[in-house]
DNA sequence: GACTTAACTGAAAGTCATTCGGTTTTCGGT
DNA sequence: ACCGAAAACCGAATGACTTTCAGTTAAGTC
């Protein structure tokens, strides 16, 4: 087969294709996102240094699609923290299969700087010394990051529980929901106990 | 070879040397846990249905590695639940190699319930509500287990910020360690945030 | 003491990621 | 308009990995 007219593949078509597969199938692989783009698998090589890098551009990818502007850096600072923490784990919950694949490889891109530098602009206007930001920004983007794994898990099962061994716990979990209000739960009621705890960090 | 006169293989042997093994090398492969094991690969298919089992066994070794007495819930429920996570959290500080590949498998092991039940009777005994103990549990569970993926992230390098584009970036990452204090501090920042935001929750 | 079961080996099948040589096509310069 | 170089893709091949399965011998059981 020849060189096609016009080409077939790029990075963003590649990172587009491999996030849409990783959703749907929980997995990627190399042949499977090669038939997804009507190519053989050796042909990514000549666009992408490997796997990792796939996933990378799937990273990229997710990144483009949350609009950097979805939140709004004017407002008092905790509600644009909560606007950003929101907007950050809608991303990886539109593709939930493909979280346990983001949320294991390095998050130290590039383009990440852009969303970092706004966030440390927001906090320090808002009064925090320059020493509290990067543990603040991080404490939150692990509390997120976890939440979207926790999106994937398995709830706890109460049909599992010795109901004799573990009374409390059986007690809580017949208040808990089982659907995805589960996990939705929990990332705001964290969110809300983390911004709170926050503002008692602030020097004043 | 004949059946050797005393077994070499077990459950426990498996979970721990697997666990061993991913922690120094950052993979776990079945030769190389066969190889640290001094058997072949197909040994291990007569104790574990397949390498996901394997995985399973780590966590399990990893929990009976951190005492489940570990920390105190008869003290004030904000300390015990501070002990608590810091105690969950010390357990994959242990390994880090391997706290990629704990992260993404299932949390729903049996042997998690008396920890859960533990810090569900923790909690309802502080005064928060049936519907309100398993929401608290998992965001902490969240941030404990983004946390401990943050633990082997690459940090954000100052090198590659353009000191123009990211002013207040820069200025924050400046005054951040870069060793594993890093990762200590934004833990210790977030655990107290969310515990004094938790306390914000206690109806009263 | 025979028979079943358990623990392990070795070989083989099937899948992956990755590399390399080959083929055609486009593109930049002249 | 031509020519060479680089680009885009294919197919085959390599080596590693997971898993299965048919032996082989030892342990345990009645």
């Amino acid at each position: 087969m020849p060189r096609p007219r016009t080409p077939l593949l790029d990075r963003r078509r590649i990172g587009a294709a491999a996030l849409r597969l990783a959703d749907e199938q929980g997995v990627l692989t190399i042949p499977a996102l090669a038939r997804e783009l009507g190519v053989a698998p050796s042909a990514l090589y000549h666009h992408v240094s490997g796997r990792g890098e796939i996933i990378s551009l799937m990273r990229e990818e997710l990144a483009l699609e949350t609009s950097p502007d979805d939140w709004d850096s004017s407002q008092p600072w905790e509600q644009a923290l909560e606007e950003w923490a929101r907007s950050y784990r809608k991303a990886f919950a539109a593709h939930p299969g493909a979280v346990p694949l983001l949320a294991t490889a390095p998050l130290a891109e590039p383009f990440m700087h852009a969303m970092y530098e706004k966030v440390a602009e927001l906090l320090l206007t808002a009064g925090f010394t320059a020493s509290q930001v990067m543990p603040l920004i991080t404490a939150m983007e692990s509390f997120i990051l976890g939440s979207a794994l926790d999106l994937v898990a398995p709830p706890v099962m109460v049909s599992d529980v010795t109901r004799e061994t573990a009374p409390h716990l059986t007690a809580v979990l017949d208040d808990t929901p089982t659907d995805h209000r589960r996990a939705e739960l929990a990332f705001d009621v964290g969110l809300r106990a983390l911004i709170t705890g926050f503002r008692a960090f602030l020097p004043r």
